[in-house]
DNA sequence: TTGACTTTCGCTTTGATTTCGCGAAGCTAG
DNA sequence: CTAGCTTCGCGAAATCAAAGCGAAAGTCAA
């Protein structure tokens, strides 16, 4: 998407604008500055910037115009649902309507991330310790060997290591004192995979 | 959400009032520095104020006005100075010139953290693995039991528990199969200790 | 209770944005 | 070259939000 001349020169004096004063200009502002004796012309300028997803504005708002900044590096926010247990399973996924900023890196697609707070012990030899904040994509589908939220028997859920053999799903914590859980692949419901951790001391 | 002008002057205003004050200004006293007959519309620019989030109010309550201080989207960059051996010390900081950006909850003060990249295990009973991301803050002294990185003979980095007694150091990897390093507190130089940790998957 | 504030209501004025239709240039492909 | 496109410009009318007034009612803290 690229801008005509005239395009460019609107846009760099909307920016210019909008830092020097901290609001945006008025389309007669605008068209005083480049002479023009028409809004009209101004105004269609401005509708194949916001086009050309260079400028956001509200509808019919005064001074609304705002130079889209391409934010190469604006964090990502993804909702704190709640609590996973790591060890046995003891408590579902709960909303408790927070939300957290993570490094980019430790995201894959932005809509469907989000974080829990792992409890218990059982993910310890993975390094994955009681306090952590996991970072889970959602899939309904793991490969063998990935961690995984899983939902046991509906209500559940829980934190482990994944592994399929045909119909049987194993659930192994990462903890040589704790047993795994076998299932039927059925009654397991994957809710999504472990893509990164982030602990706070 | 962009300002209009006049809500640019009156948020300005405020922000004036507060910081030479330290109290908001009553919407009358608005009212008087901007020659306004009614408090009626500087109510409804304090509204229109809120509702853009540039400033927060209690319902009601006399001089409640607070600037929204933009914390929220305002991301802490920090420096990811390199690598750091959780092993045995093998190779000093060195600037790479990267930065990354955190969570605000794994940050002390912005200006005296940095990142590094953890190479070897000898962490790893603290569950800090190869290839995870140490946030570290900068300081020159620890407490007994925190994991720093510390400077052994003025040119090896390497990231251990630190223990003092007396005028000895010792800093201990938390890795069993390897050996403590114990040595004069004259020969230690800490370089900071470790506030988060970030692990992508 | 009182007095210092904040909310809310209805109404007017002022200022900005939208939308119309029209025309002149300029680019581009057939 | 030229038909068909887009950009760029004009001016006027319509529409809506912002910005203002004054008065009355409501709240809170002292």
């Amino acid at each position: 998407m690229a801008l005509t001349r005239r395009q460019r020169e609107v846009y760099d004096y909307i920016c210019e604008f909008v830092e020097e004063n901290g609001y945006s200009p008025s389309l007669e502002e605008i068209g005083a500055h480049f002479d023009l004796a028409s809004v009209a012309t101004v105004h269609k300028h401005i509708q194949h910037l916001v086009a050309k997803g260079f400028l956001r504005k509200a509808w019919n708002r005064s001074r609304s115009l705002e130079p889209v900044t391409e934010e190469v590096s604006e964090l990502p926010t993804i909702p704190l649902l709640g609590t996973v247990a790591a060890g046995s399973p003891i408590e579902a996924i709960e909303e408790r309507g927070e939300s957290i900023r993570v490094p980019a890196q430790l995201m894959g697609r932005p809509q469907e991330t989000y974080a829990l707070k792992v409890r218990g012990d059982s993910m310890i030899e993975d390094q994955i310790c009681d306090g952590d904040l996991v970072i889970v994509e959602s899939r309904s589908e793991a490969r063998n060997g990935e961690t995984v939220v899983a939902l046991v028997g509906g209500h559940d859920a829980t934190l482990k290591r994944f592994y399929r053999a045909g119909s049987q799903v194993k659930l192994v914590p990462a903890n040589s004192t704790m047993q795994p859980i076998e299932v039927a692949a059925s009654d397991v419901q994957i809710q999504g995979v472990v893509r990164g951790l982030i602990r706070s001391y």
